[in-house]
DNA sequence: AGGGTGGCCGGAAACGTTACCGTTCCTACA
DNA sequence: TGTAGGAACGGTAACGTTTCCGGCCACCCT
């Protein structure tokens, strides 16, 4: 059986007070150097490790948040590593990091979900970041029991007040828009963009497609589609589509990597050859570009930061419990690859059909 | 300010005492159904929640595990999964996941070791999933904590007596040999592995190609690279070296996905054809697989449940603590997809150069 | 010499539960 | 009628810390 040895042992072995051992362990003022150092001789000697339930019941604090993803089955690569973020920040403030997956229906009300054990039990968590896709009827729960929180904004459903949350997205408008100019700095024209609009996050990205038309006054040009399992197969069969508004179409804008490589290979499939004859700019920089040529252009959002501003936030929050609902936002980068180009090189400009040897 | 309801005050307010609630929270026998009723009642009235620290501090125990992924800059999507599956078992028990990131020099001795706090101190886990690439001095260390623990074995390095670990592996060495199996039922012969025999588990892929060559008197041929940092890149290169080797080489044996990856890309680079010319196949089914085509031949393994059949075991050694130490395996299966293809078909029959139109 | 001050320390009450044990009351049975 | 036994319940000591408070002593100043 286990030895276990408390801070009493320690303190009856050392000859002092158990507050004492105490003072010690915690490096508090009014211990002499003497007694200091006996008691920590002692502790090394018996390999005493202090036990952190005890310490956080009388502290009332859990050390630990708890990050909690939301309606994903799977644990996809933005996400995890938007979880790597918050855990190594956690991690430099000696925090823990509770990982739980959930899922709920987005139309159960508030009061009726039911939530995981760890979060509805008091002092198992400090805080909560709330990640994955998520309804209001979730967050207004979570409300209700007066935890603090943080969530990430960009994949929110529905009609929050943002202005009452703390919250961390990324520039999913300002990267679309700087990826749309980039295309037209190149000459493009007759740019169009492959989005699902039901999706509040593609929908953002065509907002910033349409900033950057605008301002140059092209033409905007939408291929929405609906988007339930598979954004690669959607990106294949609106490929199929964009066949035909040849050649007058001479980049394409998807809402997202996988959308985009779905484009490419579908393009691919019918002789139609990125960037020659024609560009596609992605959004994200998915781990799984490294894989396919020609490698995408793309905007690249720094999916660790998030996970660092979330969990920073919320700190920030468990500090001070009144700190006032913030937006943060965690800017992009254009990654100009191979997929783009100046307009021209390839079918687009003449009509002609030539059969390219892969 | 919180208005903090403990057990005394809904002892209070149902004019009962506080192990008449206590009971009734527990579903424990010895209270009359009346007394329960007024007890939940007044419970769901006040809306207490029971403070979960102070059940775990008498009970001693922590309801919570540790994942702990050692040694991996990014979580990559291989571990991810197995997180997921951990996380997911540990749900049906309503066991908690701490999540936990860490990085250890495999030279440090055991006792030299700081691990994190949250495993250091005690009372925070009930036991730890041990994942990443690890080595025995991180071993060692827990186990003189006497904390369970239960080790994820493919990535393990060093001399370490599995006999006296508790581990889940996946079946490399099967993996492979059913897929270069497959690939001599085909009709190659001339098939060649392309691993890193510094590495245990691309070690045991190469045993398991061996193996299967063997049993049919073929003859071994290996391209054994050194992979610091991209498998893809070590593909790519390695393609390199089999282009001298055509048209005997008909089939590749790669170590897993991401060389067999760069292997293709390298191929296609220099116009030799997946599967016309050259047979490939991966190990893993990772991800990324659906972005490239053609879609990769490989060996899927099913990440979730050795993530389950982690969490399992370590629950199991947590209800009886003299569990002797077992090494689970869990199966993989074989994916014939595009990249494999009977021999002959293209290039490596001939000697003469087609070009085909994709 | 007396009193104030500060360093150092120990005792004990919290923190919010569970578990043990003892008490009361009621019923059933001899 | 007496008693055994069980159902229902309350009191309280744990669990292992931190924190508060008070005490002791040495020292210094007047």
């Amino acid at each position: 059986m286990f030895e276990y040895v408390s801070i009493r042992d320690i303190a009856r072995r050392a000859g002092v007070g158990v507050s004492t051992v105490s003072r010690v362990l915690n490096d508090y003022p009014d211990t002499s150097q003497q007694t200091r150092e006996k008691v920590l001789r002692i502790i090394r000697e018996v390999n005493y490790r202090p036990n952190s339930r005890a310490r956080q019941l009388v502290k009332n604090t859990a050390e630990t948040i708890c990050f909690i993803l939301n309606n994903r089955d799977v644990i996809n690569p933005f996400h995890s590593r938007v979880l790597m973020g918050v855990a190594r920040y956690a991690r430099t403030l000696a925090k823990n990091v509770i990982f739980m997956q959930f899922d709920y229906p987005p139309d159960a009300p508030p009061n009726r979900l039911i939530l995981p054990l760890v979060i509805w039990e008091r002092g198992a968590l400090d805080g909560l970041v709330i990640a994955g896709t998520n309804y209001p009827n979730f967050i207004n729960a979570v409300k209700a029991l007066r935890i603090p929180f943080v969530v990430f904004g960009n994949n929110l459903f529905g009609d929050l007040q943002i202005r009452d949350l703390h919250s961390v997205w990324f520039d999913n408008e300002g990267g679309t828009r700087k990826s749309t100019e980039y295309l037209i700095e190149l000459g493009h024209q007759n740019i169009w963009c492959l989005v699902d609009t039901t999706k509040p996050w593609y929908r953002r990205c065509y907002d910033g497609y349409c900033q950057a038309m605008a301002q140059h006054q092209l033409r905007l040009h939408k291929l929405d589609v609906r988007i339930e399992d598979s954004p690669f197969n959607a990106g294949v069969e609106g490929a199929k589509q964009f066949l035909h508004l040849q050649p007058q179409l001479s980049a394409i804008v998807a809402g997202d990597d996988e959308i985009a490589l779905g484009v490419l290979s579908g393009l691919n499939q019918n002789g139609v050859r990125v960037p020659d004859d024609i560009s596609l700019v992605g959004f994200d920089d998915i781990e799984g570009l490294k894989f396919v040529r020609p490698l995408l252009t793309t905007i690249r959002v720094d999916k660790e930061k998030i996970g660092e501003e979330l969990a920073k936030l919320l700190f920030e929050l468990l500090q001070n419990r009144d700190l006032p609902p913030v937006k943060r936002t965690v800017s992009t980068e254009l990654l100009v690859r191979e997929s783009s180009a100046r307009p021209g090189r390839g079918l687009g400009s003449n009509g002609l059909s030539i059969e390219v040897v892969s």
